[in-house]
DNA sequence: GTTATATTTAATAGCTCTATTAATTGGCTA
DNA sequence: TAGCCAATTAATAGAGCTATTAAATATAAC
């Protein structure tokens, strides 16, 4: 049915579990309907991946790093304040499951089904880089001690943005049942969204 | 196992069958396993609701209309300040996800992978009155009018609070795997999340 | 005590799924 | 062209799942 050409097989079957996977989850998803996807031979798959455990953590591994190393990866801004920092920091959060709507849901499955999964994951992704979180953790007590923001933890800062951005994803699909939007006004209700996200951040900050 | 007396078979049945699609989901219960645990044959299973689906649809069901309907009846108040009522609902809401916490990402995840369920839940459901949905919105004109809150839409406020309270409980298993917290430190987690999220909400509102 | 009714079980048909094995095809090289 | 290796397929074992059917057991009614 949905035969793709010019890509290796190998690939071809990486990117059709990838989509499968976040369309269904990890049980919902066969070997047999990744095959038929793909337009190729279901012991294809097992000979190129061996297991279905091994195909999907191959796939989640990469996805599970790339939200991480992104939440790190975003604060590499010099000379802007902190609040513009924190702006930075939600919009392109927001940005990251904007491209990737579906992920957040999927790792929460995933990871909550399987927290023995969650153990494996954490040795193998670097840890959180102190350095950075002691850089900025020292930025917001400057704001706190001169009165810019409120007496905060940096934590709490962190928790609420993710859990903000991500649950908004993560529940986008039934606010669009039931609000019965078409994909133009879930467009505009996500642009909408991301200033407001920001906004909640930000006043959360204010002293 | 986990053999239950002094109920009813189909009452324990039912509320095995909970327990396991709360911790697994829909796709990764069987009847077999819900018999099992319930002490009974798995032919009993379907006796009592004919088939998976129907089992699964009577609890989801009355799960999905306790969460609307509590998000309208935490709302019931009549001589408090506005603030105090965001700070109920807020409170409120966070306090039967404590009880539920397992049901948004059940919700969250049955619904995006079938979203023609949706359209059956939203006819049964009861419209959002929009006499209670018309009386917020002018206490929050007003609020806005006399200078207490900033410029704001009363669904701004609610999408916020849903979003902040069930993406929390979405993402702990996460959050305890990556910080290690064991039920105390947990406990002590959620009793502090509560707070921060009012206050997040009032910041939120403020002027 | 017998009969009707509700509850429970055993057995099984019919699927689908994962994983493996052996055979087949196709391309490249010597 | 023969031979090697990678890619691909056909076939199938073995398991688990849902749903149904018929039989067995318990319960209550008369």
């Amino acid at each position: 049915m949905d035969i793709k050409n010019d890509l290796s097989m190998e690939q071809t079957i990486l990117e059709v579990a990838e989509k499968l996977f976040l369309e269904k989850g990890f049980t919902s998803t066969s070997t047999t309907e990744i095959a038929r996807v793909a337009g190729c031979n279901q012991a294809l798959v097992h000979y190129y991946f061996r297991t279905k455990d091994n195909l999907f953590n191959t796939i989640f591994e990469k996805k599970f790093r790339m939200l991480f190393e992104h939440l790190y990866a975003s604060q590499n801004f010099g000379n802007i304040s902190f609040s513009e920092k924190v702006r930075h920091a939600v919009e392109s959060h927001f940005d990251l499951l904007t491209n990737n709507p579906k992920l957040p849901l999927l790792v929460a499955t995933e990871l909550s089904r399987l927290p023995e999964n969650l153990k494996n994951l954490r040795n193998k992704l670097q840890a959180v880089p102190f350095e950075l979180f002691t850089r900025l953790n020292n930025e917001l007590q400057q704001e706190i001690d001169e009165g810019r923001a409120r007496k905060i933890e940096l934590i709490d800062i962190i928790i609420t943005m993710v859990t903000l951005n991500a649950g908004l994803f993560m529940l986008l699909p039934i606010a669009n049942g039931i609000l019965q939007l078409d994909e133009e006004h879930t467009k505009e209700l996500l642009a909408h969204r991301r200033n407001e996200n920001v906004q909640v951040i930000l006043n959360y900050i204010k002293p």
